[in-house]
DNA sequence: TATGAATGAGAATTCATTCAT
DNA sequence: TATGAATGAATTCTCATTCAT
């Protein structure tokens, strides 16, 4: 019987692709962009290196994908958290919440987009430019509106943003680095919001 | 400056030492510790491949050395600044004014220490870990005499150092990308003051 | 043509092999027998890899009845336009005639034995010695004849066989890489026939 | 004591490039283009694969000089035999045996701008096209002025270069397969003249 | 028969490092 | 000290071929 295409067959391949990206985040989070080498992530996938390439034109392209994936995900759950409350305060638990939450789940998937060490590769270094752009245009957006409503004091919105965005990264990176319990991983996104109420200059605390 | 010819390094014999390191701040910071081949960093101080042998036991140290004295002086810088004023609002002041300084004055050296790339090579990422530690372990320090004073919020001091430094980094990153004029970088060390001292909770902004 | 549907090649099945080996020329004849892959050929017949397979046990076979047949096939042509007249001069421009025929009709085909780009392959080299050397003993018969019958003047026939066919394979080869209109394929044919008269020495021109 | 360049050690290197060189001949002939891999040729040149990317940017770029050589020095061997001799008979004389000569001399050599086996590299296919005019011009170039002295019957000059150069290359391809006396070789070079001369239609034999 | 996912040997190329001069 | 030719381990990537379905 000659071969079927789009049925099974379909689902597996997605499958097996799927399960390659993961073997590569893993390799990538464990080594870093450029000590990771093919031979390791198909070693890790346990298949062989000409199936990677039938996968993926090449290692930059996967890392791409991956970054792209990892920081869509990450995006989307932070903007979706911010965008979901209304005010200032529950908006930042809501993100960082999302944030740690994203972090634990997936240590090795958010150490990819903290670490990078993508410093060299130029296609690379853009991508994560790009990425930290939206980070920053997500958090500012909030910013502006409790601007406006003057829920907190006059500043430079933009800088705010990307002083926040630095300044959560830095932590998450040390909370993941010193495996934390779930109770301490609550306890600093406790400390997370009242550091970003204040930076933000949060004038309602009474709230 | 670090690795410049100072007062210890003046010997005549080390003027091509200098010559090389200086020469690999810059294609460290241009292309990333693993894109950055020997050959490039000799090319551009402008000797041979053996001599680079000569003066360093492996690629790998000479960065340690470079990273070692950049942190260093940029540490130092800071921790003077913040020592030397009494004041939180000076303390901050001070410090981001002596980070920008450094910054705009040696673009490539602090690229070097926020960029990095060093991902994989094991003993890079431990040599950045305690850099970043001592970095947050400098700006802990005045905020625990701040608390003790009362002058600062009561607050994770620890934690509220990690971020000021993940945010200033970030901040400092946008800031060297976007070439700025001498004004706008004044005006981004005023904006990062009054982010600092909201982001401690600083009471008495009458001062 | 050769390797097209013939009398015995007509059943049903051999539909795919057929299509497949016209692919194959197109594709050697483009990009030589090594740049060739079998991808390529698989995709320019429109089939999956593992039929190439099925029908061919490897590149080198396929190329072989390839070159086979293609050699076949011109060989027959120029022998049975050599055999079929009597006088040299209608032998010369019947066999001339027949080549110029095939290589406007089939250019793949004859590009194939052109260029060859066998180099490498042992067998393949060898397989395109043997079919210069019936060629070189087409050429030859008619001159062996004609030295008998003093037509021509005394010489060498065989090497005169070797030279006639390298010079007609080096204006076909300059023919077909600057298309020519059908006309001055007309005019190339008298051209090499007056060529090769002369090339033989032969002697009643006025005949 | 530093270094010394440009004295011995600027000899030295030539050497051993030229010495890689000849090597590279070596294998190309005996392999064929694609065959023969680096490994092949550092091996043969007993030395390390590094070696082999300090003298060249790849294996493309030195056939290319080899084959630049080669051809610019066979071609030169032709050009002057034809250029340094005024009538028809003791050209074509003097050319044949330049290139025999070089054949002999030189088998490997000639063998790889005969064969080639160049087909699929782009930039070798053109470089053969390039080569081949060049030798057709200087060819030509007699055969004009002759038909103008109206020494050789009426004819397309091009076309008969064209000929004569398929013609004698296709000769001294079957004396290097079959390798000839000495003896044998001479004698060939006469049927070459021989052939040449009733090929162009040489009209006062008597000379 | 037909498919195309999977394989892995092997090729080209890079680059940190060594060492004779 | 200084040089730069030489090294070879390691890496990426290709492609003919196999095989479960």
């Amino acid at each position: 019987m000659p071969y079927r295409s789009t049925d099974t067959t379909r689902r597996k391949k997605d499958a097996k692709r799927t399960a390659m990206m993961q073997a590569a985040v893993r390799v990538f989070a464990a080594k870093g962009y450029h000590a990771a080498t093919v031979r390791d992530i198909v070693h890790e996938a346990d298949v062989a290196v000409g199936t990677f390439y039938f996968y993926f034109p090449d290692k930059e392209t996967l890392f791409g994908h991956l970054f792209e994936e990892t920081a869509a995900f990450l995006l989307q759950a932070i903007e979706q958290a911010l965008t979901s409350r209304t005010s200032l305060p529950a908006q930042l638990e809501a993100a960082i919440q999302a944030y740690i939450n994203v972090a634990f789940y997936e240590p090795a998937v958010v150490q990819l987009l903290l670490v990078g060490g993508m410093g060299s590769v130029p296609s690379l270094a853009e991508r994560r430019v790009e990425y930290r752009e939206k980070l920053i245009r997500a958090w500012q957006r909030p910013l502006l509106v409790s601007l406006e409503r003057r829920e907190i004091e006059p500043q430079n919105a933009r800088r705010t943003a990307e002083a926040l965005v630095g300044a959560y990264d830095e932590i998450v990176f040390h909370l993941l680095a010193s495996t934390q319990t779930e109770r301490e991983a609550q306890q600093a996104v406790g400390e997370m919001v009242q550091f970003g109420l204040r930076a933000v200059g949060y004038l309602y605390q009474a709230e």
